[in-house]
DNA sequence: CCAGATACTTGGTACGACAAGGTATATGAC
DNA sequence: GTCATATACCTTGTCGTACCAAGTATCTGG
C-alpha cells in the first residue's frame, strides 16, 4: 500500500533535502554568531525561520553540531539553571569559526549569483 | 603525514561540493528547457558558466541524465552526425520536466529567500 | 603511432540528512 | 499514581548523491 505511482508531495521533501544540503551548517553558524545558543534552541528556531525550509532534524542537528566542535569551529558548555530539569549545552562560536563562516558566505553568494544568471538568462529575461 | 593543521584550499573544495549539492538537477533541467544539447556539451557549458561554480564532473553528470531519463523527466535519442565520429546523446525536457523544473524553482527560490532573511537579520542590517 | 580532445559508461567510496530509537526531567490531564 | 506532552540531548543504520578512477571508442595532429 505505499505511493509508487502516487506523487507529487513525497517528490518535494527529497528535492528539499538535496537542495538544501550543506546549508545547515551556514545556518547554524550564522545563528551563532549572534549569539549563544543551545541545540534545541537551534531546532526551534531554524523551525520558525524561514518558513520550516531551513528546519532541520535532530538527527542532523546534534551530530553537526558535534562536528563543528570537533573542528574547532565552535565551542560548548553544559550550563544547569538552578531549579530548571535537564541541563542544556550552550555552544558560541569561535574565531576560527568566524572565519569559516565568512568563507561559507562567499561561497553561497557565488552559488546564489551563478544560479540566478543561469535562470534569468533561459528565461528571457534580458530579452 | 595528513593536513590536519594545513587547511584553507582543499577545505573550500568540499565546502563548495557540498553546498551546490540538488543543485546539478536545476542546472541541467533549466538549460535543457531552452533546447536539446548532449552530454559532453553540458559538461562544457556548467564549467564556464558561473565561472565554475556549477561545474560537475563526468561521474556525477551521466548517472544524473539517467536518474532523470527513468524518471521521465528528459528524453534521450542517439544521433550519428554523417561523417563525425563518436555518436552523440541529445537530450530533450519532457512535460512532466518542466513541471518538475518549475517546482524545483520554487524551492530553490524559498531556499535562497530563507537564507537571505536569515543572513540579512543577523548582520545588523536592519540595525 | 601515440597523445589528446571528444563522448559516453560504470564501479567503488565518502559523507551528510534523516528515520527511528533511546535517556532523562518537568508539567498538566485523567 | 500514571500517561501524554514538551523539553533536552544522543546514537545507529540507511539512503542518495557527488566524485574518483578507469574503461570504451572515434577522430586529429605531431
Amino acid at each position: 500500500m505505499v505511493d509508487i505511482a502516487e506523487e507529487g508531495a513525497p517528490t518535494l521533501h527529497r528535492l528539499r533535502r538535496e537542495l538544501a544540503r550543506g546549508t545547515a551548517e551556514l545556518a547554524v553558524l550564522s545563528i551563532l554568531s549572534s549569539g549563544r545558543r543551545y541545540g534545541y534552541e537551534l531546532l526551534k528556531l531554524l523551525q520558525t525561520a524561514g518558513a520550516g525550509v531551513l528546519e532541520i532534524k535532530e538527527g542532523t542537528l546534534y551530530p553537526l553540531l558535534h562536528r563543528l566542535e570537533d573542528a574547532g569551529l565552535i565551542a560548548s558548555s553544559w550550563e544547569v539553571e538552578g531549579g530548571r530539569g535537564r541541563p542544556r549545552k550552550y555552544y558560541s562560536i569561535t574565531d576560527h569559526g568566524r572565519g569559516h563562516l565568512a568563507l561559507l558566505r562567499a561561497e553561497w553568494s557565488e552559488l546564489v549569483e551563478a544560479m540566478r544568471a543561469l535562470l534569468d538568462t533561459l528565461d528571457g529575461v534580458h530579452r
